[in-house]
DNA sequence: CGGCTTTGACCTGCGC
DNA sequence: GCGCAGGTCAAAGCCG
């Protein structure tokens, strides 16, 4: 544990191959990592910008690569919110089930953010603290699992969602997202995320119970934004697949409506 | 005009 | 030592 994992690994100090500001490419930092996987069965296999959580935070895209083992691409956002945050966020779609998005939080904001998300971050950051990361490999194996498992369990709920959700990915879209937070124990917390035709905070609500993190918790973290990168990411990762659907928050800027200050977030 | 997205190329790290 | 895969940067283009 230690503070190994600083909030701003890559900041420049790792960068000293380029001319001059480049960074390493480190591939396994042990920062804060965070795994959220974003269920939006929904819109599987037809949506077009599904949207991930997001937060109050702008993020960038800034590179995406194929990955080796899933037919989806992988994104790669940074917080533009600040110029000096490091945090960043990888998005990729689950390669067993395209409804699952998977997001990689990776260190986190430098700065201040919305007031609920800043409340929130610290808290998350110490769940994480304490999780640490003692079998960051297994967890990604038990990830999978669990995605599958939940993928089965809600799958007969997406169903029914997809089809509404359907109907309304021409019509409007809001934030219908479902938020299932999987407490998967390891140094990255896995928080599953499905995407519902209802209200976002009518989902916590109801499905808040069972889970112990919400949204707000996500999103302290490293906070995503459905409005652009909501799009980006799924276009992207949706190159084979294509989806059409969310079209509301992928609105831009108007996405914060998405319940992250509605949501309980952890109750302590 | 500014900001963001997209694509290609480059570099690093790891595994064999 | 070589190859593969992943991660990041930079430039160009597009949109608001």
């Amino acid at each position: 544990m230690d503070e190994t994992l600083s909030p701003e690994p890559d900041s420049d100090v790792s960068r000293n191959l380029r001319p001059e500001t480049q960074p390493s490419k480190r591939r396994k930092v042990a920062h804060e990592k965070t795994v959220v996987t974003v269920k939006i069965g929904a819109n599987v296999g037809k949506l077009k910008n599904e949207g991930p959580p997001s937060d109050l935070w702008s993020w960038r895209k800034y590179g995406q690569k194929p990955i080796k083992g899933s037919p989806y691409p992988r994104g790669y956002y940074r917080c533009s919110t600040s110029k000096g945050c490091s945090a960043k966020k990888q998005v990729e779609r689950s390669k067993t089930d395209a409804s699952v998005l998977i997001i990689t939080y990776t260190s986190s904001h430098n700065h201040p953010g919305p007031p609920d998300v800043n409340v929130i971050s610290t808290t998350q950051q110490e769940q994480e603290d304490e999780q640490t990361q003692q079998e960051q490999e297994d967890d990604q194996k038990q990830e999978q699992e669990q995605e599958d498992d939940q993928e089965q369990e809600q799958g007969q709920k997406q169903d029914q969602d997809k089809k509404q959700d359907h109907e309304q990915e021409h019509g409007k879209l809001e934030e219908h997202f479902h938020y299932i937070e999987s407490p998967i124990r390891s140094s990255q917390e896995e928080h599953i995320f499905t995407a519902h035709d209802t209200s976002f905070g009518f989902l916590l609500d109801e499905e808040q119970e069972p889970l112990s993190l919400s949204y707000s918790q996500l999103m302290s973290f490293s906070t995503p934004k459905l409005s652009e990168e909501n799009n980006d990411f799924f276009d992207e990762l949706e190159e084979l697949p294509t989806f059409s659907s969310f079209p509301s928050f992928m609105g831009r800027t108007n996405n914060l409506s998405f319940g992250i200050e509605r949501i309980p977030s952890v109750p302590s």
